[in-house]
DNA sequence: TAAACATATGAACAGATGCTCATATGTTGC
DNA sequence: GCAACATATGAGCATCTGTTCATATGTTTA
């Protein structure tokens, strides 16, 4: 940082403000607090994972068993559980438990739309639905396990 | 996973499907192809962080130079300029060069609906605005550099 | 062209993250 | 109680991430 100088206040600056005051200070004061700021990183830092995006779109259409979520995703029992662990933990999810099976849910509405908003950015002047699997080999996969039912 | 079984074609499962087949066809039919749930967990990715949080609070309110980006979320000149290649390449910022200085602005206004709704999901069931800040140290900090440009 | 400023980038390193493996906890039925 | 099943958790490890430091690139002005 060597080309910002140094007050006697200790506070490294530019050489002058690009901005104009009013939109520094306008920028300042509707700013979050730290805590908040803090609490939306570590909420988007949940859905930056490509297995807890998938265990929330499984569950987008029922609640689901953590031995049926882990088959659906494809890894280790341990690994989804604990995923579920930190999706249950960010309020994402909540678990029922009947008997030795715990089934997860959708904690609320609000997963439906993150996941979508995000979606409707990446496919942004696409057509809609262009991100919905054709077949392919799981297909496979599915038919052999709903035979095995 | 010792408690799954594995089929004589190596697909291990539970002991047997708790949910219903139409759920688990259900499941697979509305979930995304693997790019898209991969490309979503890396825009999720990209807010996921508070520094880069805290430049896009910046941005909501106007255009604003690398410096003084700096400057208002208090680290380096060089984390800034490396947060905002990122920023850059997720399409959710866009650079302007105006002589020696390059601005930085929103890219769409994706960024803000999903930053709101992350927003929303934390203070759910809280009052509106309880998270903007409320007089702290950091004015001591504005008010010297508003006293000096 | 040289000097000064504004921004960008590569290397390196500490800390965070996601998986596996082994094992613990909780539940049911005998 | 005990065996079997379903899920949860702690340790360990390889990989990823965000920062700093040094330096490169781009732009303006003298």
């Amino acid at each position: 940082m060597t080309e910002l100088k140094t007050t006697e206040n200790e506070i490294e600056m530019c050489e002058f403000m690009h901005a104009h005051k009013d939109t520094v200070r306008l920028a300042q004061s509707q700013m979050p607090n730290d805590e908040a700021l803090f609490d939306l990183a570590e909420l988007y830092k949940i859905f930056g994972d490509s297995t807890r995006i998938k265990i929330l779109y499984i569950l987008f259409e029922s609640e689901m068993c953590v031995c049926d979520i882990a088959m659906l995703v494809g890894i280790s029992q341990s690994a989804i559980s604990h995923q579920l662990r930190l999706l249950k933990q960010a309020n994402l999810i909540k678990p029922r438990r009947d008997g030795k099976t715990v089934f997860y849910s959708l904690a609320d509405d609000h997963v439906r739309t993150i996941i979508n908003n995000g979606m409707e950015h990446i496919f942004e002047g696409q057509p809609a639905n262009t991100h919905r699997i054709e077949p392919t080999g799981d297909e496979a996969l599915i038919k052999h396990i709903l035979e095995n039912t």
